[in-house]
DNA sequence: TGTCGGACTTGGAACGATCAAGAGGTGGCG
DNA sequence: CGCCACCTCTTGATCGTTCCAAGTCCGACA
């Protein structure tokens, strides 16, 4: 099933380094370096003939040298965990990538490791140990979150992904998606567009960050002065149950519009949609959560903007 | 829709040097150097003797010094695209995965980076030259792969996921999956398991990556003796193509089983199959390709093994 | 007893960058 | 004219590791 082709390794040239630089630009390494990262300590004509030397030589400072002489890898660690069955995790694809785009504008560069699953520590210890890098981004928060206290221990800078809600007394550093805030707007704009019966599906009670979803579209409710019981559903987080749930709700309350805590739920709301041959969008409005496939296709959408986390990892490490 | 919490940074203990070991071990630098790198040289208690003192000091080399002196980062870079709309792509997650875990286990770290999507070289450059990284996975491939040779040029070590089908003179590494032996293989498992009409949903004729694994279809039906005309679609990549070419090749062909060159493709038909009562498995088999969810209901399954490019790719570097 | 070889250890010099402090020139000001 | 401050640039040391060549120790052998 796999196929392949070899070939052997070659040998390249060394790469110019400041002191090549410095020679050619007839200054010292000191000034190559400050061209570099002090451009204002230089006299403008001797800054533009080190740089006309960079660009001749091609020249890019080492990074290893760099980091030993300064301490700093700027790299930015993060742990990802094995695949879970057929979950192609686009919010995690999207976080992940737009991660390493605004680290790279930052300076940094983003650094995969993974661990053994069992143990949310193992993977850290090393690349700590090791000063590979400078800090460390914690999505793996799903099951408590461990890694936050064991790295403030270390004193090693971090940002978690997901709020500490087993531990509201947590102090390190967090971002996560407000998902009472998104759920709330979402709601507002199906009510602006005239909708009164807007149904809620949404996880099992003991999801904190379901219940938490849940009360942005209750709060929208209630601020419209709509009644909200018998519109509500709590199941699992799978496309049959949110078809199932759709099902009922449609039978017992006959909503116009869904607000779903996740797309998973908004999907199977498409499904029992299809199947009784209602549009989406025309006869039915449905809003997921997480900006994927569905909240894209089914206006309104939910946008997860994430981009903070990026900036506050960058503060972090500043 | 974002919540955050920001904390300031702290000040950590500088960790362990080798001079601190060699301090404690009562012996010199290059004594724990040899224990670490080239533990057959040195006598039997003194090397015990060393690796306490390591453990006792959690010592771990320095990374950027290490780097620095033997001139490799063993670090893979790996260039991820922008996420395109809905599509997360399983294949991609799942190869970054095992590709950072096989590659841990060979002591290298894989490095994301991104880099303009109207440009294929972009980002290559930089990282080559300040020697942030020793190789390259690369993997966007879908329109011609001028990294190749421009990566050759430089003398990069590279692998490319994904064949060179433009250009058979290629002379660099690369792994893919055989598209071909895979879906002959399905196929293969169709027949034994009873089915004789079993239809074809691919893409259109100018993909050769789907005229390859139809190729394995065909074969696999021609070896059987059975026909393969009036059994076979090509259409786009997308569900409601599958959806619609699986309807006419029911009508049309009644075949058994469906084998499409893409999960996305399968989707379709399992829609299909879901609307007109047909119980997937029992009444009608479908294979999808790329063993993302699909594949994994629905038995027999293609498995993409990608392994082996994780093992090429250390392979290069060594 | 002297010396030779092998096993093991040692100090010094890289790697390529940055930091700290000093040197040379220019100008202002008393 | 002399002093000092200022701007600009250079020199030497340093980060933590590995490479290199030389050093020490010990028993063996003549």
């Amino acid at each position: 099933m796999v196929a392949v082709s070899r070939t052997g390794a070659r040998t390249s040239a060394l790469p110019p380094t400041l002191a090549d630089v410095a020679e050619r630009a007839g200054v010292s390494r000191q000034t190559v370096s400050n061209a570099v990262n002090n451009p204002d300590l230089l006299r403008a004509d001797t800054l533009l003939r080190v740089q006309q030397a960079i660009a001749d030589l091609g020249y890019l400072p080492n990074r290893a040298a760099r980091n030993l002489r300064t301490r700093a890898s700027h790299l930015i660690g993060l742990r990802i965990q094995a695949v879970q069955e057929g979950t192609a995790d686009a919010t995690m694809d999207r976080f992940v990538h737009s991660l390493v785009e605004t680290s790279r504008e930052a300076g940094y560069h983003v650094l995969l490791f993974t661990g053994d699953p069992t143990d949310p520590l193992s993977g850290y210890d090393d690349l700590l140990r090791s000063t590979a890098v400078d800090a460390f981004v914690v999505t793996d928060t799903y099951l408590g979150n461990p890694q936050a206290e064991w790295l403030d221990d270390r004193r090693a800078p971090f940002v978690a992904f997901g709020r500490p809600w087993e531990n509201p007394d947590a102090t390190h550093a967090w971002v996560d998606v407000d998902g009472a805030a998104g759920c709330e707007s979402a709601t507002r704009h199906l009510l602006d567009k005239g909708h009164e019966r807007i149904a809620w599906i949404g996880w099992r009670k003991d999801s904190r960050i379901g219940e938490d979803r849940r009360s942005g579209w209750h709060r929208a409710m209630r601020e419209a002065g709509l009644p909200t019981s018998g519109l509500a559903s709590r199941v699992e987080d799978t496309v049959a149950s949110g078809r199932e749930a759709s099902e009922v709700l449609l039978d017992e309350a006959a909503p116009t519009a869904f607000v779903c805590a996740s797309d998973t739920l908004a999907m199977g709301v498409l499904h029992t949609l299809d199947l009784r041959g209602l549009r989406v969008g025309d006869d039915v409005a449905v809003v997921g959560f997480d900006d994927s496939q569905v909240a894209q296709v089914v206006r309104p959408g939910l946008s997860s903007v994430r981009q903070p986390l990026e900036d506050v990892a960058v503060e972090i490490v500043t």
